[in-house]
DNA sequence: AATAAAGTTTAGGCATGCCATAATCGGGCA
DNA sequence: TGCCCGATTATGGCATGCCTAAACTTTATT
């Protein structure tokens, strides 16, 4: 149990915090306790008790069957446990040499456990950072955090040009699949050809053209050069 | 929760095998379940419950108001923690720069949660090390452990040389003590004088005599040199 | 040997965090 | 307007891990 801004929280309240965060991120507007119960794989008479106990400590305002909404005091600690969560993905991978695709679910674990020294000796090592290894934005030791105005990859045409700048973290297979190929946050690409129907997509990337399946495509965020 | 041996570990039950350990190695025998009550600083009704759940999971024999035992087992898992513990307390030391003083707490939280993945690499980056920062003794990956013949300090006469190497990692204060003066494990030393009655202890470490309080002294181990 | 003191265990409780099942609510469609 | 279905809550259960108070065993003292 660590305590964050007054607040005692413990592992599964972080969790919660940072689930009701990325879904109000996806959709604005309250998250349903649905929608959180599937995120976190609990049943939603668990997401709906937890929900209820984060009103209770300040975290969140629960109006029952509307949603829940994260207060100030909610979304710190989200930006809290996510600066963690992304500080320990970079170090791991820089210092340790940990791969791409297993350096998320180490930092699910260590991000609850992470003292603010370990914290401030990490980001100082790495000399603040602003992304981690998947190009997710790291919030500040303020807990600012620079939303990205990204594509989704699959809404290019072809001919487009632009970086790949961002991927979800969760899906070690896609990662996996991008690194045999050499393709991480920072490459600059071209459409080649697009198939319709949520086919795969052709885009060059350095010399080689690569195929990018029409799910991976979707959760590849990508910033075009005019 | 993790899994070593086949046996499901909570962090309260790896802690309370490193306490049974820790306390049967000081003085042989089953320990009482006051003394690992003591050690843990809960009553001894929970140390008396908990007892009875490592002989459950086959972590230990307890045969009541006799004491407890480790099994093969409970050693192994005593061990495990232990290696994760020194070794992180070494990481921390030489990577993070995290003050002698201060890496036993933090270890003390990510030995539970460290996975044998991490373990294996940061023992690979540190060079597979035989002592912590402390002076302590790492268990091999085969959770061997060499056990040390020294001498407690303040049993040497004046006139005694040696070399200091190893310190309790528990008290920050003792450390901050002696690293201020810039004693640490591996240093050599000679006794000038000694009060009786547990009475200061004077030393010479290199060029300078130190005074050595008779309760740090006894926390001391050294090797002489004949 | 009897009794006192010390050490240990049991009994009963509390909090956390998860589950399943069943009752209830509310918005959208007929 | 009424009904249905999905969302929500209520209820009861399980496991962990700690507590206090009370009962019990062992050991030390007289
Ligand atoms: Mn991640
Ligand atoms: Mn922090
Ligand atoms: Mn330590
Ligand atoms: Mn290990």
């Amino acid at each position: 149990m660590s305590v964050h801004s007054g607040v005692p929280t413990s592992s599964a309240v972080e969790d919660y915090a940072k689930a009701i965060y990325a879904l109000a991120a996806e959709s604005d507007g309250p998250v349903s306790t649905n929608a959180v119960a599937e995120r976190l794989g609990v049943t939603p008479a668990s997401a709906s008790a937890m929900v209820k106990r984060l009103d209770e400590l300040g975290l969140a305002r629960h109006v029952p069957y509307r949603g829940v909404e994260l207060t100030a005091r909610g979304s710190q600690l989200a930006l809290e446990v996510l600066r963690h969560h992304r500080l320990l993905e970079l170090y791991l991978a820089e210092s340790l040499g940990v791969p791409w695709d297993r350096v998320h679910d180490e930092a699910e674990v260590l991000e609850h456990v992470l003292s603010e020294e370990l914290e401030e000796l990490i980001a100082t090592k790495l000399g603040n950072p602003k992304r981690d290894p998947h190009g997710d934005p790291i919030p500040t030791r303020e807990l600012e955090i620079e939303e990205d105005h990204t594509l989704s990859f699959d809404s290019l045409e072809p001919g487009g040009r632009g970086t790949f700048v961002r991927i979800s973290d969760s899906d070690p297979q896609m990662l996996r699949y991008l690194a045999d190929r050499g393709i991480s946050p920072g490459a600059a690409f071209e459409i080649v050809e697009k198939q319709p129907f949520g086919g795969p997509l052709f885009a060059r990337f350095g010399d080689e053209v690569h195929v990018i399946g029409g799910t991976l495509a979707a959760r590849m965020r990508v910033e075009v050069s005019t």
